[in-house]
DNA sequence: CGACGCGTTGAATGTTGTCAAACCGAGTGG
DNA sequence: CCACTCGGTTTGACAACATTCAACGCGTCG
């Protein structure tokens, strides 16, 4: 049992639940050994406290073992926006790759374990394998490709399909990981999912409450029952 | 003075003078000829017509030689969002690397000419130049930079602020290519604008009116004198 | 116990979107 | 040559949605 724990520091790549998600499939077991290798797992972090800061050094990229974090970018004149959430098994830093430094800054939203992977020693380890040079070029592009996704949201959505559809995210992302699709805790404030969405708390507090009167949401705090997904889909999809 | 015409199919890299945006900086004169020798350049591109589309095969990558590009991505119901505008001597298409095809489109804005890059050669070639290696990962993390600093400013900033920022970044990447910072003409219509700053048509006119009834700037249709940059800096940066 | 962080709710305000009309310049056809 | 249309743009009146400001509830921690 203590080796499927998601915070036991000791447990390896091929033993680890959640290597379905962020190892590329077509892996050998034997890669992932040598993957294993280079892959630092410290002690896990205190809520709040920092995995990289903004203008720290880039040297690795990482994985969620268990908890979760976010990113958020702050602009010239120090405004923060939240620009992801990770939940375990996903990757998080790769936007520091070709700068030297961080542009962005990743912290705990609750006590988290992660995964370190040195770039140095990943970009040798990718020119012999190339399934994971490619994996690794879609990690890029997969961020690019929410970015804008984000963009979209951000653009041309109402408070609500925003809502909405960052719930049907966690959601489906939740699926993933074998956990309930329509039962979960959001391990965010109503302060970073407003950031996020671009939206003011009070207006993200709002929308929960008409989701609960209208019978989509059961809404305990950060406990969310999901009682209509096809209502959500409906408010995401227009 | 025909090899520097900016659409002249027959204008190599080393003449171009663009080559300076567009190129790392650090390129050896052989080093410019072996890149010159896979550059594809086409007869320019009419208004309106596509560099390549939403689901096209993903081959390459390009750079604008004169006019103007716009990128934008189709969401699943549809809807379009502009998430870029190329100006000569940038790249644009690097969103599909690690896609087999193209999730996003680009359009030629006026008459255009392109070059075009085959990433498979370029590829080749950046495994023999390190510098060329460096500065693509470099374009594609402008591209995440970008998008998210688009991101912030769709989230945080009021319609003036919008505005303001594209058109001093249009001014600076004008700086850069020697051109004018203070009168320009903007390629893209005011629906190109509200769709990328996600404001519709009559909130984009009505802030350029209001700009030019405080003296920021003199607007005549896509023509644009700025009048206090000053004034403009302020709001870009509240 | 009181202070504090976080979330919720209410009322008023304001910015932006919507709908409608008109303008302008370019191109077309009578 | 003029009247016409058409796309892009501007402007106005109004409505709607989100923000702002304020107050309050609730749980936690010192």
């Amino acid at each position: 049992m203590a080796v499927t724990c998601p915070h036991n520091p000791e447990v390896n790549c091929t033993d680890c639940r959640m290597n379905s998600l962020c190892l590329p499939i077509a892996l050998e077991l034997d890669e992932v050994e040598r993957l294993n290798q280079i892959v630092q797992r410290g002690r896990p972090l205190q809520k709040d406290s920092h995995v990289y800061n903004v203008a720290d050094e880039f040297s690795a990229i990482y994985a969620v073992r268990s908890g979760s974090i976010k990113t958020y970018n702050v602009s010239d004149q120090g405004a923060i926006q939240v620009t992801g959430f990770f939940l375990p098994g996903e990757i998080f830093g790769i936007d520091g790759i070709a700068h030297t430094h961080y542009v962005s800054a990743a912290v705990a939203m609750e006590t988290s374990a992660i995964c370190e992977i040195p770039f140095s020693r990943l970009e040798e380890l990718s020119m012999t394998m190339p399934s994971l040079q490619r994996h690794f070029f879609k990690l890029m592009s997969k961020e690019i490709t929410n970015d804008q996704q984000l963009i979209t949201l951000l653009s041309k959505n109402s408070a609500e399909e925003r809502v909405a559809t960052l719930l049907l995210s966690i959601s489906s992302r939740n699926a993933k990981r074998n956990l309930s699709s329509l039962r979960f805790r959001l391990p965010m404030s109503r302060a970073d999912i407003g950031n996020y969405l671009g939206l003011t708390v009070e207006t993200v507090s709002r929308v929960f409450s008409r989701f609960q009167k209208q019978g989509l949401l059961e809404v305990d705090k950060k406990e969310i029952e999901i009682k209509d997904i096809d209502a959500l889909q409906e408010l995401s999809n227009i």
